[in-house]
RNA sequence: GGGCGGUUAGCUCAGUUGGGAGAGCACCUGCCUUACAAGCAGGGGGUCACUGGUUCGAGCCCAGUACCGCCCACCA
């Protein structure tokens, strides 16, 4: 080590991330690690795709626990000597930027009509530019290993390649088509959206019973309904078919209030006669349900509200243009004139609002297009059925499963700008509809001109093509052969329908094949509070700060804690416990490095303590491994804390110590060897405090983001060293609680005798003991007889004494009565008898020597 | 309406196949002991939501109840 080297060691009592990270960072960066050329197979390297964030704003809470959790696999894989690609980019997440850069058009006092739709698309690029390196800068700062050499974009130009590819064939399998249908339409983004894009809140509206006249009768059907607006486009009105009270009336008519139209009393099953009157007005414009009964019953299919929410042509014209609220509360008036109005009444039911814009649904009759998922959807089944694909934790399965199994067509144009144009063209002369990869010019029947069609598509379709379109499908490039399918992906449950379910359909049906093996479904981070972590309630809080603040690997150790297989609430302490934890680890290792003199890391277990952790060593490494492996990050992080923390520093530094001042090379050369190794376990979980300490390490022949990852040695597990050794521990401990009880001086030296061999040197050391002296017993402690001394206080140890004694009657006690239980000894497994049987005589003869003694 | 989680120390959470309830933080006591005060040593603190059941034995298994959260769903 060189004399600046080591001065810095002597000097830098605490660690500190931000001077070492950035450097540490850009070293990876600079020796092209993070970029693998694509040679061999996917089976013997292994990929990721990271979950493309989208381009509106920066990564928060969630995007840093997932990037923590792929970079730890990955960074596993990469040590374990995989040839390791880390899929990097972002995605153009269609109404989400658009809405954005919408939004500060408006502050501009712009709209992006005012642009046209070439220049607004251009913005948006601009905006993507800034917001796109800003992510990347981000993944950065959390240490994440990502290919950066090789960055996608949803929009760049070989991604359009792919999914203009997907769509034509799509088309050509008659998958794809255009359909006038029932859509949500979402007011707020002036487009469709999908099922998936719709939450449902509960809303308390008013129920409008309606009498509506029967034609030829004086009798009324009354229906009740919360948009009694959408009356006007009412046609028929439904009853259960077998509801007695209205038999007679099916086949009939009765006369839409307002409007004056003919409505065709029809019977469906579908109506739920409890419910009101048990008769129901039928809208197939603007009703989901009613508009699969129109279907049913060929029924009419009337538009009162038009795309921009108001009402228009078909409703009477004193209506036309009003909003829909305007149009109710007109609706209502003329109805209550009319006393038509029956009742009225607080109602509570879900109501359809868009996830993107926040507004209420407008279902609508539109023209849009449809895939159809049905055949799509069979393979997808399969894969996850039969563990092709494995969802961790198993329980998202059942939930993916019963997804599938129920899926409907998915509406994916979409009337937007910022997005994949569709690769349809229409002939307004011969009506012709062309669907290609590229434009066709003119009219292939007719040579007449083409007309593009102006959406673009849900921005999902394209991202479901991200774990191949990534890497330069359709091509057959060296890419694809190397990194397909990728191994894992790690994602939110949000996300399960709406990516992970179509990323599955679309890999098998055009790759081919399954597009990861491994679904890791990670917790969602709520806000200490247990609120949802968000910017607009103003919980959120940013990785960038922790990562300041704190660090990236105490920020990583935090969020790997508090994963878990549910939600659970942000913990700045555990984030602070990573900190510790970095700063434990940096000064373990000045005390390691600043002593060890020229010696090299060995396994000696010369000593019984060397050989004592080294086998406790070997040991975590086996469960971090595991634990790892198996994605349970929490108690692959809290193993780790365990072991470096309570076992390498609290006991084997402190016991070995000595033997290292005095140059003990064996001591030395254990040390590091143990430092070596646990810096290697370290690193998929905390990159940067274990890379800077390795390379404190003599004769590092490479970084430690490219060395092995440890693998247990069962050679070094030593169960006879790790009896001696905890049993000299709990003996220190005991000696330790007695001093304190007994109100002794911390710093008085207390003499002490055993009956057979004197217990291991560390004893004496870290509880402040001399064996082997004469002179009067005054108290026995697990086995050690306390002589007497100056500055004993004979009452305090008399009082520990019987605190003692009461303890272990208790204990005998409570042991004989359970070896009294016929039932115990007669049905427990032996070995829990007998360990009963064993502790019960160990607490009879530290009694026996307690009252004896005192 | 259906489904899935959850309820364990003051707080955030662990708790393997059922065999004397744990961690971190917080709290109390004592320590600037020559790696670390972001530290060291010691300590207090729990009716494992509730009710019943199975068992020699239940935080864990079974049935039910309550509350919290999430997802799905076409009852106006």
């Amino acid at each position: 080590m060189d004399t600046d080297r080591r001065h810095t060691l002597e000097e830098t009592t605490r660690y500190d991330a931000s001077e070492v990270e950035g450097r540490i960072f850009a070293s990876w960066m600079d020796a092209g690690y993070f970029h693998p050329e694509p040679e061999g197979t996917a089976e013997e390297n292994f990929s990721i795709a990271v979950p493309p964030p989208n381009v509106t704003g920066s990564l928060h809470m969630g995007h840093a626990l997932n990037g923590t959790v792929q970079d730890a696999i990955a960074r596993k894989r990469r040590m374990e000597g995989r040839r390791v690609k880390w899929i990097c980019g972002t995605d153009h997440a269609g109404i989400a930027t658009q809405s954005v850069v919408e939004k500060e058009l408006k502050r501009e006092g712009i709209s992006r009509q005012d642009l046209g739709r070439e220049a607004f698309v251009e913005r948006v690029w601009q905006w993507r530019e800034e917001y796109g390196a800003r992510i990347i800068g981000q993944f950065k700062a959390l240490g994440a290993s990502l290919d950066y050499e090789d960055e996608r974009f949803t929009l760049d130009e070989g991604y359009v390649k792919a999914v203009y590819r997907v769509f034509a064939q799509l088309y050509e399998k008659g998958y794809i088509y255009r359909d006038n249908y029932l859509i949500n339409w979402d007011p707020g983004s002036r487009s469709a959206i999908s099922d998936l894009e719709v939450e449902n809140r509960d809303v308390t509206d008013t129920l409008f019973s309606i009498d509506y006249p029967v034609q030829g009768s004086d009798r009324v059907l009354t229906v009740a309904t919360v948009r009694p607006e959408t009356m006007l486009a009412d046609t028929a009105v439904a009853v259960h078919p077998d509801d007695d009270r209205y038999s007679d009336l099916v086949g009939g008519c009765c006369e839409l209030p307002l409007v004056g139209r003919r409505l065709p009393i029809i019977a469906d099953p579908y109506v739920d006669p409890e419910f009101g009157t048990g008769a129901l007005k039928i809208t197939p414009g603007h009703d989901p349900n009613d508009f699969e009964i129109g279907r049913k019953h060929g029924l009419e299919e009337i538009s009162a509200i038009g795309p921009d929410g108001r009402i228009i042509d078909p409703a009477p014209g004193r209506f036309v243009g009003m909003g829909t609220a305007e149009a109710q509360e007109a609706v209502v008036a003329e109805l209550r004139t009319a006393g038509r109005i029956s009742a009225e009444e607080d109602y509570t039911h879900s109501v359809p609002f868009s996830h993107r814009s926040g507004e209420r649904i407008e279902p609508l009759i539109s023209l849009q297009w449809f895939c159809a998922m049905d055949e799509l959807a069979k393979p997808a089944i399969e894969v996850v059925s039969d563990d092709r694909v494995r969802i961790h934790p198993e329980r998202w399965k059942k939930v993916y499963l019963d997804w599938m199994e129920g899926i409907r067509p998915w509406c994916i144009s979409r009337q937007l700008w910022w997005g994949h144009q569709l690769p349809v063209w229409y002939c307004d002369t011969c009506e012709e509809t062309f669907v290609a990869e590229s434009d066709p010019g003119r009219c292939g029947s007719c040579d007449g001109e083409l007309r593009r069609d102006p959406d673009v598509l849900d921005t999902w379709f394209s991202s479901a093509l991200w774990p191949f379109a990534t890497l330069g499908w359709p091509d057959d490039t060296p890419e694809m052969r190397a990194f397909y399918p990728t191994g894992l992906l790690s994602t939110a449950r949000d996300i399960i329908y709406l990516w992970v379910a179509r990323m599955i359909m679309s890999g098998l049906e055009f790759p081919g094949d399954v597009p990861f093996r491994d679904v890791y479904i990670h917790s969602v981070i709520q806000a200490a509070d247990g609120r949802r972590m968000s910017k607009s309630l103003g919980t959120g809080i940013d990785p960038l700060t922790e990562i300041e603040e704190q660090g990236a690997d105490a920020l990583r150790f935090g969020l790997l804690t508090m994963s878990s297989s549910q939600d659970v609430r942000f913990s700045e302490a555990k984030v602070q416990q990573g900190r510790d934890l970095a700063n434990k680890m940096w000064n373990a290792s000045r005390l390691i490095l600043l002593n060890v003199g020229d010696a090299t890391p060995a396994a000696s277990g010369e000593a019984v303590e060397d050989r004592w952790i080294l086998s406790r060593l070997e040991r975590s490494v086996r469960t971090i491994g595991e634990r790892l492996d198996g994605y349970d990050f929490a108690h692959a992080t809290l193993e780790l804390y365990r072991f470096f923390w309570s076992e390498l520093c609290d006991w084997y530094l402190e016991i070995v110590k000595p033997r290292l001042y005095a140059g003990d090379p064996a001591a030395a050369g254990n040390l590091l060897f143990v430092l070596e190794r646990t810096m290697a376990l370290t690193h998929p979980m905390m990159p940067f405090v274990s890379e800077e300490i390795w390379s404190y390490l003599p004769n590092r022949e490479a970084q430690l983001v490219v060395s092995p990852f440890p693998v247990a040695d069962e050679q070094l597990i030593d169960q006879q060293a790790e009896a001696e050794v905890e049993e000299a521990i709990e003996l220190t401990r005991a000696l330790r609680r007695w001093r304190e009880l007994a109100d002794v001086p911390a710093a008085a030296i207390l003499d002490g005798r055993v009956g057979g061999p004197p217990p291991h040197e560390l004893v004496g050391r870290l509880a402040r003991f001399e064996f082997g002296g004469g002179g009067e017993a005054i108290a026995a402690v697990a086995g050690v007889e306390v002589l007497a001394s100056e500055g004993l206080d004979t009452a305090a140890v008399e009082a520990r004494l019987e605190e003692r004694r009461a303890r272990l009657r208790s204990e005998v006690g409570r042991g004989e009565k359970k070896l009294g239980n016929e039932g115990f000894v007669a049905r427990a497994p032996a070995e829990v008898v007998a360990e009963e049987r064993q502790k019960l005589e160990s607490y009879r003869a530290e009694l026996e020597e307690l009252e004896t003694s005192g």
